[in-house]
DNA sequence: GGCCAGGACACCA
DNA sequence: TGGTGTCATGGC
């Protein structure tokens, strides 16, 4: 990490792959998304939104518990009930209400088919997506990578603010400025996108968090103690 | 008791 | 177009 602050970071794709290499040697692999089966990822992914991933554990649990965890019976129940289950994620009446939107675009354009929704391209199935009220852009490539396994790269807040300080985004670089140097720079393959994004987010945790400082390198997180790294 | 978390949207200037 | 407020629970 060292070796880049005092010259100016070539986003090249060897550089962002040496990244990933450190990443991956300090917390990989992770196994992303954590979750049984893809309408399980789809339904974390809206859950999760500006959310400790902790308190989306409660509230999957409480649809497993229910036995919702299928999008037809998922569907039938009301946005109000559906609002008190998933209540310990926090934000449960916007987020019922988005997967209640979710929920009948997936009825009404793949009949509940997540093999239908694979075959679809991409780029069209992301601007479907992108559509649904309460599918932004960090959800809605969340899906289309860890969901249905299509190539690309998901750029969250901890990617923006990890990658600013160590040169390689500027402060008016966007999601989606940030998501194209990443794709052009890396090769366009799914387990890598997998990786790099998990490796991120457990990197976020470790140093954005208000943490105790490592006494020996007065940093956050355990990526900047590692000697290998 | 305050701060923050694996965002997205509505509203306003 | 960019900035700001709002949504809400639970862990630390």
């Amino acid at each position: 990490m060292a070796a880049f602050k005092h010259s100016k970071p070539d986003p090249s794709r060897k550089s962002l792959l040496r990244i990933y290499r450190i990443l991956y040697g300090a917390y990989g692999p992770c196994k992303w998304w954590p979750g049984d089966g893809p309408f399980e990822v789809i339904i974390g992914a809206i859950l999760t939104q500006n959310t400790a991933w902790k308190n989306v554990e409660k509230a999957i649990a409480n649809l497993k518990k229910k036995n919702l965890l299928d999008p037809e019976k998922l569907h039938k129940k009301t946005q109000a009930k559906l609002a008190e289950i998933i209540r310990p994620a926090g934000y449960f009446k916007q987020k019922a209400k988005r997967i209640r939107a979710f929920l009948d675009y997936f009825r009404d354009e793949y009949g509940y088919s997540i093999e239908k929704m694979k075959d679809r391209p991409m780029d069209k199935l992301r601007d479907e997506l992108l559509d649904l009220h309460g599918i932004g852009p960090e959800t809605a490539d969340s899906i289309l990578l860890y969901a249905l396994e299509k190539p690309i790269f998901v750029v969250d807040a901890y990617t923006l603010r990890i990658f600013r300080r160590l040169g390689y985004l500027n402060a008016k670089d966007n999601y989606d400025s940030a998501q194209r140097l990443f794709m052009k720079c890396l090769p366009t393959e799914v387990p890598l996108f997998n990786e790099y994004h998990a490796c991120i987010v457990n990197l976020g945790n470790d140093v954005c968090s208000p943490k105790p400082r490592c006494k020996d390198c007065s940093l956050y997180g355990k990526i900047y103690c590692n000697p290998k790294a």
